[in-house]
DNA sequence: TTTTGATAACTTTTT
DNA sequence: GTTATCAAAA
């Protein structure tokens, strides 16, 4: 937009409106970010104060972003208005009321990984020989739950209630695991979530207190909200009223998450006279993007109508490009790539979109080649590394006494005679004794079945956290990490390895990026920036007026919360490589969408469910509607996918989008509601394999995965083949 | 106890 | 095709 600080009438509307409840359903690119900054802005300028303005955004650097902006309209203001996700909002209010919740002031907020440890340990605790290797999946159910705000009680209740006994096992599990997560003294993420409404539920003077505090309260994303964060933004903004939530059902991609689009379809029967504005007018892309992407969103049932229009000119056409295979897509993705840097595009202002992260290394292989600057966003999470959630591990064992779970990660990395035995023996005791782990550690002289060497080593283990524990009373978040690296040998341990092995020399590279971000939210200080007197832009944090200097206790809270989305930067001079989940929210001039092809995107377990593949459909949606001037689809016509290489029709999208006509078969419409999404087939079609040539279909056996098919070759030959592996296309 | 090698599981998306 | 997990050897 020409004028950063113009607003279209409607964006006007939803800034200035002052009645109550207001939705405002923003369709993509219509500037939905703008309208909640000038909100905020407007606020603060009429005269409401900062700190009682509560804003949520999706992701720490969607935050942190709004915070910047509305501080450059009300200078100061960004800096005191609270801007946060629902998971930092949560995790701010629960540790200012830790103690009356029973939590440690310093609770650990664990994350999927630790998660999933803790579930395999309850699960081999149960005996529950079948499921020990479901962790993820229980992992899953039980954050769903969480998410529905269904405690362990509960669940037990709902399992028997329904009288199934899969449910009954997941509640057991789930029983364990929250036992052992409160012993440890920490929080999973579900939990921020689910202890903040029980904290509203149980004691009225609190949840008065922030019902009255936050005046305003502004939602964004909000067709992504679960139950649970539902609940928290109609508890608090039960009191004033001063709601407004921005959201577009279209772009609803998170569900599998526990978010429910009916928290958006719903809201005007929740908050009867809510106000509702709509924004259609379009300042992103061109007609051609949006008419394409707009073409393919239709083909979705029940949902509430809206046309975007732009006054942006034509533009080139969507291009549609089918290769042999993912290596041929990603050469040549990358030579489209080359083309637009010839003309004038900077690497910065290109995305490549894929479904599933497992794609991305064809990308990387082929921008490697080419020699394009590129980076990965979010493939293998940073603070997910094994050395860096070490690190982290150590410092959150020295701060949590309480914290079994990271103390038993670190309990002998590196190795000091701490083995398997030794910490079987450990935990037993520590069992038996109803105590922590750390308590074991301490009495490790009454513990049997231990080496004089492990008893040595538990001996040093104790002495070192808590030597670490008394440092890190004096040292910011940086010389704290450090002091975590040097004093646990963990650096020199690291060093050793890494002069035979390389994988172990870029471990202790991800330590020193580690050490920067320490030093990096150190200097930002992670936390708001101190008001400044007048100018809006740039301005130093004053460490002085801070209340208290950034603690590593802060970082690591930042740590537990950071997202995949947050790794991405946009002024980074290097093409995007991201799943399209994550690229939500931004945009690009250029955009390349790959693999849309049927079984990859729509994905294959869509197979049975309507609700899913229209799931699919929206995020193809979210995928196109990030690019403003370029927008490439490409689909390949066979793919390896654990080292099987499978073809693959092109997805039901393409054909959707207009952009090619649809095959005579009619096959992708036929099966656009539902049906298999392997190749229909039906006995005297023709067939073409890659190995055995053109055929004719003479029967079919089997169903589903097991549908197989008989095929008389034109060479003569008869084979029965099992359709889920055979290249088969249409011939 | 630690390192090594084999095996099985994994891939849909993530706050 | 890769990575996490588990058993046997050093």
């Amino acid at each position: 937009m020409a004028d950063p600080d113009s607003l279209n009438p409607e964006q006007r509307e939803a800034v200035s409106y002052r009645g109550g409840p207001l939705l405002v359903l923003a369709g993509a690119g219509t500037g939905k970010t703008r309208v909640i900054v000038h909100r905020v802005a407007s606020l603060i300028r009429e005269g409401a104060a900062p700190e009682r303005i509560l804003a949520v955004t999706f992701t720490n650097k969607a935050a942190e972003e709004m915070r910047r902006r509305v501080d450059a309209l009300a200078p100061g203001g960004g800096a005191l208005a609270w801007v946060y996700t629902f998971h930092a909002f949560a995790a701010r209010i629960l540790r200012s009321h830790a103690q009356r919740l029973g939590l440690p002031r310093r609770f650990t907020i664990y994350d999927q990984d630790d998660q999933k440890r803790l579930v395999a340990e309850s699960i081999k605790e149960l005996g529950l020989e079948k499921e020990k290797n479901k962790a993820s999946l229980y992992v899953s159910l039980i954050s769903r739950a969480k998410d529905d705000l269904l405690d362990a009680q509960s669940y037990a209740i709902y399992a028997m209630a329904q009288n199934d006994p899969s449910r009954e096992t997941v509640a057991r599990v789930y029983e364990v695991y929250q036992k052992k997560l409160s012993a440890s003294g920490g929080l999973d993420f579900g939990d921020l979530l689910l202890k903040l409404v029980e904290l509203f539920r149980g004691d009225a003077a609190i949840r008065e207190l922030y019902q009255e505090r936050f005046l305003h309260l502004l939602v964004d994303e909000y067709q992504d909200t679960n139950h649970a964060q539902y609940i928290i933004t109609k508890t608090l903004a039960s009191k004033h009223r001063n709601l407004c939530v921005v959201g577009d059902p279209d772009q609803s991609i998170y569900s599998w998450r526990g978010a429910h689009v009916r928290n958006i379809l719903e809201f005007e029967s929740d908050f009867p006279n809510a106000k509702v504005v709509r924004l259609e007018r379009n300042y992103r892309s061109t007609p051609n993007i949006l008419q394409a992407a707009s073409l393919v969103i239709e083909h979705n049932r029940g949902r509430l109508k809206k046309s975007l229009w732009t006054e942006r000119p034509e533009g080139p056409s969507v291009e549609v490009e089918e290769l042999a295979d993912e290596r041929e897509e990603a050469r040549s993705t990358a030579r489209r790539a080359a083309r637009l840097l010839d003309e004038g595009f900077s690497p910065k202002d290109m995305a490549v979109f894929y479904r599933t992260n497992a794609q991305s290394r064809s990308f990387e292989e082929a921008f490697t080649l080419a020699q394009i600057p590129h980076r990965v966003v979010g493939s293998v999470r940073f603070y997910e590394r094994k050395e860096v959630k070490d690190a982290l591990a150590y410092a959150r064992a020295a701060l949590n006494p309480a914290d079994s779970i990271s103390l038993s990660r670190i309990l002998n990395v590196p190795p000091r005679g701490l083995g398997k035995a030794s910490q079987e023996a450990l935990e037993a005791h520590a069992k038996k004794t109803s105590a922590a782990l750390r308590e074991a550690l301490e009495h490790a002289d009454k513990v049997e079945n231990l080496t004089p060497a492990a008893r040595q080593g538990a001996a040093e283990l104790v002495l070192l956290l808590e030597q670490l524990r008394r440092e890190f009373e004096a040292l910011g978040p940086a010389d704290a990490m450090e002091a975590v690296l040097q004093k646990t040998g963990y650096w020199a341990w690291l060093e050793g390895l890494a002069e035979s092995d390389p994988e172990e020399a870029a471990r202790m590279e991800n330590l020193q990026e580690l050490l920067n971000a320490v030093r990096e939210f150190e200097e930002t200080c992670g936390e708001k920036p101190a008001p400044s007197p007048a100018s809006g832009e740039q301005q130093a944090p004053a460490r002085a007026a801070l209340p208290e200097a950034p603690r590593i206790e802060r970082f690591l809270e930042s740590a537990a919360l950071q997202t995949q989305a947050d790794a991405y930067d946009a002024n980074r001079p290097s093409v995007t490589l991201m799943t399209v989940h994550l690229a939500k929210g931004l945009e690009f001039p250029a955009v390349f969408l790959t693999g849309l092809e049927e079984g990859l995107f729509p994905i294959s377990s869509v197979n049975t469910n309507p609700e899913e593949l229209e799931e699919e459909r929206r995020l193809c949606y979210v995928g196109m509607t990030r690019a403003k001037e370029r927008l490439t689809l490409l689909h390949a016509a066979t793919r390896r996918v654990f080292g099987r290489v499978y073809s693959n029709l092109p997805s039901r999208f393409i054909f959707e989008a207009g952009l090619i006509g649809r095959p005579a078969e009619d096959a992708a419409m036929a099966r656009a509601h539902c049906a298999p999404a392997a190749m229909r087939v039906k006995a005297g079609m023709r067939v073409r394999h890659p190995e055995f040539g053109c055929g004719e279909i003479v029967e079919k056996s089997g169903s589903g995965e097991m549908l197989k098919v008989t095929v008389a070759f034109d060479s003569g030959a008869t084979k029965k083949l099992l359709l889920r592996y055979a290249p088969l296309s249409p011939a």
